[in-house]
DNA sequence: TGAATATGTCAGTTCTATTGACATATTTCA
DNA sequence: TGAAATATGTCAATAGAACTGACATATTCA
């Protein structure tokens, strides 16, 4: 997937402002203090996560542009500079995708060098995955970038925001993977 | 993109826990109280951010099986349904994608009628677009279950939690656009 | 009236992911 | 020890979602 990185258009996004105002204001009903019920949509979190993770893969996007990989390499070269020497099924279960699919990336970061296999210690089955000095480089330059805009949204934010922005996130993932 | 829906395999979660707790250790530094820093990664929200997404669109992705529709399905189907009376071009700049990758999933939601369209009143070369009763249906069922995913996220985390996820969540985004 | 705009469409391509089948090496267990 | 299970890899076919480029139509605007 070539993804799309053309300049938006700031006329159309203050009409989109304006309608969200709107539309927000017309279906989201307010918030009671304590308890929160799962009958009614919440809208306003579908949408936040929505559009913070939309440009939060796009600052990624920009970035692997230049080394001719997309969003499947980043994901891989991330969770293997993340934990290395991890096995091909840990990554898998990670990614939540087939190993058919792991396949064409992991082989294209394995010929470019960004990533390198060891057999197991224990069990010589497993191909245990690491990342190279250029893979290491490359990981950490995407991760600065993604922190960037994490670090300017929190200038906007309260202190204590980064925690409670984590434990968020993570209450809402399946298994809390963030303690 | 056909996803992967098998189920996870539990021993190499318990695994992948291990080594999370692991590498957050050996990789992240303790926060400092006030002003955050850029110049070192921050893992602990990129791949809470990764994960509340993975499993956020993981629960649509099941509904949407039935009726043979994608993602990008229920994205425009979501933003329909939100902004009833939106234009193409809004809706384009919303998704962040070309006319010629909205064209053949909104074709498909207008042949199968769970989208229509009325030409604009002050303009008539626009299209705007509007969920039908069945559109809105779905569009809601699917709300609905990723409410209740941030229902039970919310039964974990303090009172507050709900305004402080979507605050910090909108300041990630380019255009906080839910203000 | 002519340029710009909003939308639609055709054709070809790329990337990511899927299922299914099968192969190899290694470990585990009866 | 030998059979079964496991970890990984690979081939083939297919689907889904995105892209670029080119061109067409209707409508609005200057």
């Amino acid at each position: 997937m070539k993804r799309n990185l053309r300049p938006v258009r700031r006329t159309s996004l203050s009409l989109e402002r304006a309608r969200m105002d709107q539309a927000l204001q017309r279906q989201t009903a307010p918030q009671p203090a304590g308890r929160e019920p799962a009958d009614e949509p919440m809208f306003d979190l579908i949408e936040a996560l929505f559009f913070a993770y939309r440009d939060f893969v796009g600052d990624a996007d920009r970035l692997l542009l230049r080394y001719n990989f997309g969003r499947a390499h980043h994901r891989v070269l991330y969770f293997v500079d993340r934990r290395p020497g991890l096995s091909v099924a840990e990554l898998l279960d990670l990614l939540r995708i087939t190993k058919q699919s792991l396949s064409r990336v992991l082989k294209e970061l394995l010929d470019q060098a960004y990533i390198e296999q060891r057999p197991g210690l224990a069990d010589r089955r497993q191909r245990l995955l690491f990342p190279t000095e250029a893979g290491h480089a490359l990981a950490l330059e995407i991760a600065l970038v993604q922190s960037e805009r994490f670090a300017r949204a929190l200038d906007r934010l309260p202190a204590g925001a980064r925690a409670q922005g984590a434990a968020f996130l993570a209450a809402v993932s399946d298994s809390g993977e963030i303690p």
